[in-house]
DNA sequence: CAACTTATTGGGAGCGCTCCCATAACGGCG
DNA sequence: CGCCGTTATGGGAGCGCTCCCAATAAGTTG
């Protein structure tokens, strides 16, 4: 890396190079971009002077006239609520992310809302940035006006969502929430569980949605009543965990199903200090096996989405659509798992991890 | 944004708003860098043509002739155990970050470790990678090669830890760890406890080493004895907390200074299971106040640390670095404050907030 | 009113790269 | 041994911008 500093030499470029290695220009660039047509003597030869000078190419010039900037960008618009509390949730995306930007010699660009500050102007600013060949773009509502403006402009773009309002235009990289939020509902009805409230994540979210419309079906699915008093609208956080639990053990539910874990640790805070009994009391499921899960008492059942494959899959379809080996909408559900641990009571001698 | 794409029409340049405009490529480029020699109806005309048309001047043509990019870089190189177990730390220092690129119009590369991966390679992309104008470097070992390698190439870098191998030469901004350490002993030791313990952060890193001496001068300063069984050298994580207070609990210790919220967790988990009562029998005070330390019960008497602004500092001195207003090394510390809820027994009554 | 500033504006050069085309080198073959 | 298809190499053009200098317009002064 070699910004500009005042009295800064000039840094290498091709034509030095050629000149050390006594070839032309051109012949330097076809070594670096691998065209077949160099003889082996020459690119071996040029190949040394690279190493020994420690060259690379001005990225600025070759994206002036390839178009291609070989950077990807991370729009993460809902900064606060979600970041902050499932702080888990991020890193680990973006660990995904990283990994395979990382294996195809991307950089990433990452955009993070802010919640105090002028919301027109942060779009603004990824709008007018041309610094990236596409984007991906998480946890974002389903009107987020990016949406509309990637598929104005034909950039190519990634929803780690489902995506509703454009859904056969869009890619996204998701799990399925509804089948998998079913499937822990479910889990508790089968233990005998009869009143089970739900306390949801952020609804205009898909995830959020989803995962509502899960604990619908499985109740539906068993028959059972779908009393709305039971349903407690919640947005991923703790502290919505822990309030949407006062309110729900009022209902004496004897089961709740939490669209995350963050929500079910504010839950169990709640009944803890309401002296409530996790699981035999109240049987609890959360969403995501963050670490967390197994840091709490009792841990915590819940549905383990694979994240870091979230964001590695996201960014590798999006670097297939950017080079054009896959053309778009590709839509990618990757599979959830029930982990039970002590929470629902099922199970009553799991170890911790 | 406009990536190339195939059947593509190549986006605008200063060319076309010239001609719009009824002017030259060189008074357009004037108005967008602000340059006073416009007249006052020109510089309007074309502010006009530029708005209406949407248009934004390509970074990488103007990158080619400034040799800046308006990117900084943010590198990351411990992922594994640092950032996913402590995960509210680095979102909240990426956001402080963040909000100051944004203000000045900078964007934001990050580079995260991968604990599987070729650890020469991630240097070898991020060493040769030419986009950025300066860095901030989070949570690297004092013997970083990149470190060295920023000193060597001069290229502007602000570390968010104290830097230690060449102190003299790197800027950086951090917190006063030592004092707030000690601060945090002290108050124990103020409260009648005698034999405190402590759980250790990552000791390669300057802020682990920090907060261990500042738990040292604590224990000096009073006069009471440096006992090397009770301290358990941890790495910042829940897991070393929760090992670390079971080898501390068979040394009766009557006290725990954690180097994190996250270690002090894990250490609350290791004593509930032991029937430890927290704080009658042991006090605990943590490290970060991160939202998870007014998340457990009893909520953490804690060293609050101002990460946001940590990152936010750093990006502005970045910025000042590159743009030539500062010179370095300068060297930031940033005020602790202790804060008091349950866990140390001071305090009976104070909400969870 | 000529000479001289000063405020605007236009256009050439060049940043470092890729792409295209022209040229040179090289065998193989009739 | 001349001809032709390869294969390897060199150099021009141009990507879109900024910077510099020249040119013009406009205003000042002796």
């Amino acid at each position: 890396m070699t910004p500009f500093r005042p009295g800064n030499n000039r840094s290498l470029n091709l034509e030095d190079i050629a000149a050390k290695a006594g070839v032309s220009r051109s012949t330097v660039s076809r070594v670096i971009n691998n065209s077949p047509n160099v003889s082996a003597q020459t690119r071996q030869r040029v190949l040394e002077v690279i190493e020994a000078e420690g060259f690379a190419p001005n990225p600025a010039a070759r994206a002036l006239v390839t178009q291609r900037t070989q950077v990807i960008g991370v729009v993460i618009p809902q900064i606060p609520a979600v970041v902050f509390e499932d702080a888990y949730y991020f890193p680990t995306l973006l660990q995904g992310v990283s990994r395979v930007t990382s294996q195809h010699d991307y950089a990433m660009l990452l955009w993070l809302g802010q919640s105090d500050q002028d919301e027109e102007r942060f779009y603004k600013r990824i709008e007018r940035n041309r610094l990236m060949d596409g984007v991906i773009l998480a946890s974002a509502p389903s009107d987020d006006p990016l949406i509309e403006h990637f598929l104005r402009t034909d950039t190519p773009f990634v929803m780690v969502e489902r995506a509703e309002r454009h859904r056969n235009r869009i890619s996204y990289v998701s799990v399925d929430n509804i089948a998998a939020a079913q499937q822990a509902v479910t889990h508790l009805i089968h233990l005998g569980r009869r009143r089970i409230g739900t306390i949801t994540g952020k609804l205009a979210i898909p995830d959020g949605r989803d995962r509502l419309e899960g604990y619908r079906r499985a109740l539906y699915e068993a028959g059972l009543p779908l009393d709305p008093a039971l349903i407690v609208e919640g947005d991923f956080t703790h502290r919505s965990g822990y309030e949407g639990m006062k309110r729900l053990l009022e209902q004496r539910v004897d089961a709740l199903f939490a669209a995350s874990d963050i929500t079910a640790r504010g839950a169990l805070l709640a009944m803890q200090e309401a002296g409530v009994c996790v699981p035999d009391d109240v049987a609890v499921v959360g969403f995501d096996d963050l670490a967390t899960a197994t840091q709490v008492t009792p841990p915590l059942t819940t549905i383990r989405q694979p994240i870091e494959e979230k964001g590695a899959r996201a960014a590798e379809l999006l670097i297939r659509l950017i080079e054009g080996s896959l053309r778009g909408p590709q839509q990618i559900l990757l599979p959830t798992q029930l982990i039970i641990r002590q929470s629902c009571g099922a199970n009553k001698s799991t170890p911790r991890t």
